[in-house]
DNA sequence: CTAAGTTGCTACATAATTTGTAGCACCTCA
DNA sequence: TGAGGTGCTACAAATTATGTAGCAACTTAG
């Protein structure tokens, strides 16, 4: 699937998911959030994302589209799988 | 997230759904099936996705788990998202 | 028993991607 | 005019992936 590509490149997923919990911000206030995310590999990210149409600049910064707040919905699941997720992994050892 | 962590590298979600999609299948069929992983790739996002408890080894080859089978569940809707998301892309043009 | 096929997987050189750090060019506001 | 913030580029080093070859273990057929 071709989402898959797109999604599947490092932060890729984390950038989405930052933009859209926090709102609009800057391209140094995601670079703090994302921690250790290289300014080039942001950069990337950002231009990938806006090129699919999922996040947009706007006067502060970067802004997810409506587009991009749809996809974070479908993530956002995740969320609490990831920690069931962690239950389990304890549950293990 | 850590689940972003995992589920960000190449092909990390591609082996999970294609494994749910077919069923349990061998090595090289699954190969086969994500066009062009690399054996030491595939042999990599197993081992990982083992690790996390999302797949396991069967008789014919690998399958998911149970818990493998409910984050497939999670995903799936991306399947209908990406087509919404084709559709929007053409639009842009 | 032997030879052919299938399996999971490793080896290894090349290529692509990411990091980490530095810093530039541009703006705004005092 | 200079102090701060902004988005972003440069570039070497590290990490990760590809692509091709092939090995070792197992099954099956002759």
């Amino acid at each position: 699937m071709a989402l898959f590509d797109l999604l599947g490149r490092h932060w890729a997923m984390g950038v989405l998911w930052t933009l859209s919990e926090i709102g609009p911000c800057t391209f140094r206030k995601l670079q703090e959030d994302c921690e250790s995310i290289s300014p080039a590999a942001l950069n990337t990210r950002l231009k990938e994302l806006q090129a699919a149409g999922f996040v947009h600049r706007v006067e502060d910064g970067y802004a997810p589209t409506e587009l991009g707040l749809r996809l974070y919905g479908q993530l956002r699941p995740l969320g609490d799988f990831s920690k069931e997720w962690a239950r389990h992994l304890n549950a293990q050892d």
